[in-house]
DNA sequence: CTCATCTCAGGCTGACTGAGATCT
DNA sequence: CAGATCTCAGTCGGCCTGAGATGA
């Protein structure tokens, strides 16, 4: 893309800038993440719930970082073969599988946190401290928003 | 999802704040965008580059909007069929394909336009006016740095 | 010859749906 | 019964590559 030719029409628009920003920000933690083995986004939202709330759900964990349920029963198989974590039966509910860390895992996941940072500061470089954090503020508003309302409000977003 | 459980970890991230605000806003504009046919996010981006610059070749065309060559073939294929746009040879450099857009492609940009605004006000409502500018400033530096570097230095893209 | 352009065929991946089995 | 969970099979669209034909 040459952005300098990009039309005003689209320069203007928040959801254009977002795409293209967004896939540049993927882009930059695909990059890393390849180099260590990690295939898609899964692997660091799964391993980051699991070492914030413990052992969960597959359901629970797909809620949480917006996975839908296929994704997670597939990612959760692979990085079970890669003992980054495993499944064990839910002593309360036998309908669910609790999906609990490895310390491979754990470790996995303080070099996946380290790259997850170095795409961070690669993608936010032309921003001042102050706006990246005004920045997040934003979107976490923009986020919670769009995705909260669905939960408290059930959904009429017009 | 449930954004009150979202991990620290994802919420900390601008790639993923970014990844999800940029969902939200696709899922915005697409819900509007499929009531008057519209398929994808060529339609607006071709019409807006075409109502700014004038007939120009498909390639030139796929450079100024992000889109893929075959992926713009495939676009103005369709839309010629709508009569939203039409092709002509290009009399100075009988390779390329010029397109310029019909009248009803003016007045169905107009159309698209009006949703697309109506996107981002939905998109932005929790973000005051100044907010808003703040927002596209950065998202505007942001994809500059990662898009425009490539034109400057790696002349190699393209 | 090298390079750009347009087009088509096809691959790849992520997102999602449907259905069945199991369990609350 | 309704509803949740896990799993698998398969669809669908966006994005991209390769290659051939044409032409600068």
């Amino acid at each position: 893309m040459d952005p300098r030719n990009t039309p005003n029409r689209l320069r203007a628009l928040a959801t254009w800038l977002l795409f293209q920003a967004s896939n540049q920000g993927q882009r930059l933690i695909n990059e890393r993440m390849h180099t260590v083995g990690v295939p898609n986004r899964a692997y660091y939202g799964l391993l980051a719930a699991l070492a914030e709330s413990g052992p969960t759900s597959q359901a629970d964990l797909g809620r949480r970082i917006a996975l839908d349920r296929s994704d997670v029963t597939a990612a959760v198989t692979e990085m079970e073969g890669r003992r980054l974590l495993e499944r064990m039966p839910d002593p309360v509910d036998r309908r669910r599988n609790l999906v609990r860390m490895t310390e491979t895992g754990a470790a996995f996941l303080t070099t996946m946190e380290r790259l997850a940072m170095e795409a961070q500061d690669a993608l936010l470089e032309p921003l001042t401290a102050a706006e990246r954090m005004h920045l997040l503020d934003m979107l976490e508003r923009l986020v919670e928003h769009h995705t909260g309302i669905a939960v408290h409000n059930e959904g009429s977003a017009g």
